[in-house]
RNA sequence: GGCCCGGUAGUUCAGUUGGUUAGAACGCUAGCCUGUCACGCUAGAGGUCGUCGGUUCGAGCCCGAUCCGGGUCGCCA
């Protein structure tokens, strides 16, 4: 192993260019793939920006040609050398017009065998990736990830210090709160028992530095939620966060959509058409049945209820008896693609969101097939068919349900299933729609009380506000998600700065004035003092990342991600730790096993 | 907590109705090769078949349990 010595980089690998040529060049890397074809030597050179091809050949000093030898992947070198035009050049690197004729080579680190091949095109298994995610890292493709997750986080800096946001950190040791997701505790050791959370969201935080006078701000922040993992959801991630004073809901979202534009424009060279699209999420429920809509492609959602009123099929009955509805879709023209086979697996998929069955019916050709048309009248038949324009070659799917929304979300998962099968969705296509009105309220089965859907502090639509005690279920609140193609990148609301109506969401909430008092008195007494009408947004940064580079793996937006089960690979978080840790934290286990 | 999928050389995988010595490709090691760029050619090394238990004359294959990883529902204000 030698030393760098004087030597020090002059060039990047992968920003080298024809005109660089004829200059004496130094750079410093590893070894990516190495060719020796005896008597002449060539070695992909790798950095944080690129590959760089380096040339030894029989006029290379002899004790440099046997370095070059002996040269293994990985190795850690610096090489020194005229940047010569190539004779036999390449277009599959971006430096495929040049090389590195090396007069003088350094090998800084050597490097035992990887565990896998560092390459894009070998696809180790991920768990084995991770558990060396350092190595994982080298490969362009996920190293080139990460470089534009920093990218994108200047750029955000830059448009919101332009439009005189304030960039303010909020603390990750806070108050837990029983509302929302399950908190992540962390134990105080000078106060025995007393436990801080790690922040969901700088929710609470953000609202008072509007009380606070700051007028407009934003925090690239790190949120912590103990929930169950998914290819989209980590239990550490990153939020885009916004907060501003003296606006109003179109205000933050013409705010936000210049942002959106801006980063788009920059990571992608794409001109987004803005203002973006609005929905009330009442109509994104009823067309596509989900709140986060995948715009891309039709086959909307219909309510039939009509047709079925009082009709002899049980189901459907049932469900419209139960106060619900039956929804339909018309798979136009999918009669040959959707066999039984397929059918059945969609109607699995409902089944997975809920719903009894999927009804059909295929017109073939040859005639209709159909799960539940034996059972209806004829009138009751042509008069779906007149309402979803059906003719041969179609397939029409329903499903009925007690619960509108839940019949409207099995459908509407069915309707994602087939347009991801018959490839109907463009990837190359950006759908920005804002989703806005949505309920104030979820009602909990378990908890048998009404929930926030956003947070307590949404302020409700003013045409819904005397609704906030009579009839929970129809309020509506001042809340919008930013969806894309179908995923909620993020979202926000106007928050509420009347404490008035406060105290009024709290007990419709069911809480008492103490328990309100005992979670939020500080906010409460904070908006007591004279507060703007304010509101905000919040991103997922790691969603933006995935949607702005085509993956469909959080992991892949993250240098060191969990996996399903929270833990880290490579370090092994979490783990047990020392007996006497937890006697200083006055903490006992009970762990039954 | 539920459902589904996976675990065999360093890596990615194949492995027939349970049957002799578990294969391939890439990687690795050695040798040859002066324009390669997934370089090529020759030879070689490399395996507790996730783990434990069971069935069997005999288990990579069948059964049970368990661990690990993935997807998903619940959950995620």
């Amino acid at each position: 192993m030698e030393t760098m010595g004087t030597l020090r980089r002059t060039h990047y690998c992968g920003e080298v260019r024809l005109p660089d040529a004829g200059q004496t060049v130094t750079v410093c890397g590893s070894v990516a793939r190495s060719r020796d074809k005896g008597g002449i030597i060539f070695i992909d050179m790798r950095d944080t920006t690129g590959i760089l091809q380096l040339v030894f050949d029989e006029d290379t000093p002899k004790e440099v040609f046997a370095k070059a030898q002996a040269l293994r992947t990985e190795y850690v070198i610096l090489a020194r050398g005229l940047l010569r035009e190539r004779a036999a050049k390449t277009d599959k690197l971006p430096t495929g017009d040049v090389e590195l004729y090396v007069r003088e080579l350094r090998v800084l680190s050597v490097a035992e065998t990887t565990p896998f091949e560092i390459r894009d095109d070998v696809k180790a298994g991920e768990d084995l990736r991770l558990r060396y995610r350092y190595l994982d890292l080298r490969r362009p493709a996920a190293h080139a990830a990460i470089v534009a997750r920093s990218k994108v986080c200047r750029i955000v800096r830059e448009y919101m210090d332009a439009h005189h946001f304030t960039e303010i950190e909020t603390p990750c040791l806070i108050k837990s709160t029983p509302e929302g997701a399950r908190d992540y505790l962390v134990p105080s050791r000078v106060q025995p028992g007393h436990f801080y959370a790690l922040p969901q969201s700088p929710q609470l935080y953000k609202q008072l530095l509007m009380l606070s006078g700051f007028d407009r701000y934003y925090q690239i922040a790190r949120c912590f939620r103990d929930e169950d993992l998914r290819a989209d959801r980590q239990p550490e991630f990153t939020q885009i966060d916004i907060e501003m004073a003296f606006v109003d809901e179109n205000d933050v979202m013409t705010y936000n959509e210049g942002l959106i534009a801006e980063v788009w424009q920059k990571m992608l060279g794409i001109t987004l058409k803005t203002p973006f699209p609005r929905m009330p999420w009442a109509e994104a429920m009823a067309r596509y049945g989900s709140d986060k809509p995948d715009t891309r492609f039709g086959m909307e959602l219909q309510n039939v209820s009509d047709v079925f009123k009082g009709t002899a099929f049980a189901p459907f009955a049932a469900a419209l008896s139960a106060g619900g509805a039956v929804v339909a879709l018309n798979a136009r023209g999918l009669a040959a693609a959707l066999t039984r086979k397929k059918i059945d697996k969609l109607a699995e998929v409902a089944k997975t969101y809920g719903a009894r069955g999927l009804a059909y019916t295929r017109l073939t050709p040859e005639g209709a097939s159909s799960s539940f048309e034996k059972a209806i009248s004829d009138a009751e038949k042509a008069a779906l068919y007149a309402a979803l324009g059906a003719s041969t070659g179609d397939v029409l799917l329903l499903v009925s349900d007690g619960d509108w929304e839940r019949a409207c979300t099995a459908l509407g998962q069915v309707r994602l299933a087939i347009g991801r099968e018959q490839g109907m969705m463009d990837p190359k296509q950006f759908n920005f729609l804002w989703v806005t009105d949505f309920p104030l309220f979820e009602y909990s089965e378990t908890e048998g009380r009404y929930l926030a859907k956003h947070h307590p502090f949404t302020l409700p639509n003013a045409a819904d506000l005397d609704k906030v005690e009579a009839d929970p279920g129809a309020c509506r609140a001042v809340a919008y998600d930013i969806v894309l193609n179908g995923v909620e990148m993020g979202g926000g609301s106007m928050r509420i700065n009347d404490p008035a109506l406060q105290d009024r969401m709290f007990r419709a909430l069911g809480f008492t004035e103490e328990k309100a008092r005992r979670n939020f008195g500080f906010l409460m007494d904070a908006y007591r003092y004279g507060a703007p009408p304010h509101g905000g947004m919040a991103y997922g940064l790691e969603r933006m990342m995935m949607l702005l580079l085509g993956t469909d793996n959080m992991r892949d937006v993250i240098a060191f991600p969990k996996v399903q089960s929270a833990s880290e690979l490579m370090s092994g978080a979490p783990d047990a730790v020392d007996p006497a840790q937890l006697e200083e934290l006055s903490i006992a286990l009970d762990l039954k096993a």
